[in-house]
DNA sequence: AGTATGACTTTAG
DNA sequence: ACTAAAGCCATAC
């Protein structure tokens, strides 16, 4: 099992990573999560570059959703021809909408997870 | 061992 | 609305 985690005092570097992959892992179809929310749930929202990291290093390993996961403004962080269609395609197919501006309306798509989810 | 990088976010001007 | 800089830290080289 997962050990106790402490926001904002993980003891390990790795109890990080775990978190992360986990949280993501748990974001439902339909629903996306920003950077800087997976980084505070996992403990601090400062470290939003590892979470980049951990997309990078170990999607395919984990098999992680990471279309869901986007920047603050409901925007897709990656550029035009490195994957930025494909993310948004995905995104559609799942139910999400993008305004004019190719912004994703978080009050509506923001996955907000309950106890039970950690 | 030191430096650069990253699909980000926030604050300050 | 804009740019610039700081903040975090595991990898890659």
């Amino acid at each position: 099992m997962t050990p106790p985690f402490f926001p904002g005092k993980n003891r390990t570097a790795r109890d990080f990573t775990r978190e992360v992959v986990r949280l993501i892992k748990a974001v439902p179809p339909g629903k996306v999560v920003t950077y800087g929310q997976i980084a505070a749930m996992a403990g601090s929202y400062l470290s939003v570059r590892r979470v980049v990291w951990i997309l990078h290093s170990s999607t395919e390993k984990e098999g992680l959703p990471w279309h869901r996961v986007v920047n603050r403004m409901g925007g897709i962080s990656l550029k035009p021809g490195e994957g930025n269609e494909r993310q948004k395609s995905l995104l559609r197919k799942e139910g999400i909408v993008f305004d004019a501006r190719g912004r994703i309306d978080l009050g509506r798509f923001r996955w907000e997870p309950d106890e039970e989810d950690f």
